[in-house]
DNA sequence: CGGGAGGTTGACAATCGTCAATCAGAGTGG
DNA sequence: CCACTCTGATTGACGATTGTCAACCTCCCG
């Protein structure tokens, strides 16, 4: 379960067992709970063991504005707990199962095993170029451009966590999904409309995802799948 | 120079010696030059000695997306030299002097030295920390509002780093400001002259901002500086 | 069967982009 | 010192994208 850190730094057998041994806790938490909410001073770090998680932050007008999400096997919060004060809430989208993990034993674990501090670290950095596709994707891409891209890539980080083929469960709302693309409820109703009508997904329910044609919605949303960092041996979609 | 790191983590003598003791090639670099660009792999990470610099991405359609700004003493390029392939590019906005250290010695320098490594990891949650709020800032504030956040924060960091008063000079044609801010540069003058028309802010030149009242700005930007993480002592601007 | 949350649709308005022209200032060469 | 040129700033008219408001529908669940 902790191992996917081994994923872009190699970590040896003893730096697996570390990991596994650190002190947790681990909660079933109900859907559309708050893990941590914008001005705590968290304590804990997390890693989602099943279920869907988001992070947004609200704007002093009230809107609110999605910042990432968060599947199975992600470390969801090194970034507020270790930074001292949250910047921004982490919510279930469902009902989830949640390790937590005292903040100061990441911190000693990464100081006495630096292998395990860099796989942290490498982490944080994926994080961070997502966050930066993520300002390109709202600050210049049109609504129909940005709505695929986040189908796009909720569907290749699904693949890759092997948690999905080429159908899957986008466990949001209409308006979630607005407030992820920076737009309102009726307009992210109309974009995923219009990239049904086109024939680029296929939706059976309203949060089952089915994608018709990879390569039309990688190309309507504009999509290269370069700034999520992958191993270079990761199969590609399509 | 390199002790800016030192803000959030302590470091003790020999933490800083062997961070002043890293190879590094110091080197005058021409405004509106390319340090990095997106699709490389650069064996570099750099420092700002002097001046300034943007980082930002291209969008399929051609579009370009600021995602940060840089200033005299930040860390530049953690980002894209510890991962391997650049996701975006990195640019100098005037002459500037930039100091560059080999990929490898400083990952080293973090695996030795937990101290070193852990302040480099907390710049890079700092870093991602504005990241977040700058998805924020373009997905759910309008015009006025980005431009009134990026200018305070310009402000506040400026400040913090001893590099500004009530003035300070903003190195950034307005489609530049447009391209931070995911606007288009006609749109970012009628802006900024909206600002200016309603008192909050003079300039000079287009390019030295004054700002007249601290507190409407902030208002107008709807600015918190808690995204940045500064220390609990920092004062306040106004 | 009733209630509620979320999805869908239409009419209209506001923000913002596009296109195009003009202006201002800095640097350059004669 | 002056014309010339180039980049960036400014302005207006117009159009497109997106937001707002409000209604209605559909499905799920107790």
């Amino acid at each position: 379960m902790l191992r996917k850190l081994g994923y872009w730094a190699p970590l040896d057998k003893t730096d697996e067992a570390a990991l596994l041994a650190l002190p947790h806790k681990i909660q079933e938490i109900d859907a559309h709970s708050y893990i941590v909410r914008e001005g705590d001073r968290p304590a804990h770090s997390c890693l989602m063991l099943s279920g869907y998680s988001i992070r947004h932050k609200t704007v002093m007008s009230g809107a609110r504005q999605i910042v990432s999400i968060h599947i199975t096997g992600d470390l969801v919060d090194l970034q507020n707990s270790l930074l001292r004060r949250a910047d921004h809430s982490v919510q279930t989208l469902v009902r989830s199962k949640v390790a937590f993990i005292p903040r100061e034993t990441i911190i000693a674990l990464a100081q006495e095993r630096p292998n395990v501090g860099f796989a942290m670290w490498y982490d944080t950095l994926v994080d961070a170029s997502v966050f930066r596709e993520w300002i390109a994707n709202v600050g210049r891409r049109d609504a129909r451009t940005r709505m695929a891209h986040l189908l796009c890539e909720f569907a290749v980080r699904l693949r890759v966590a092997g948690l999905a083929d080429d159908d899957y469960e986008l466990p949001m709302t209409q308006e979630q999904l607005a407030d992820a693309t920076g737009m309102t409820s009726v307009h992210a109703n109309r974009t995923i409309r219009g990239l049904e009508q086109d024939g680029l997904i296929q939706r059976a329910t309203s949060r089952m995802i089915h994608i018709e044609n990879w390569k039309d919605l990688a190309s309507a949303g504009e999509f290269d799948r370069a700034y999520l960092h992958l191993r270079e041996n990761e199969p590609a979609l399509d």
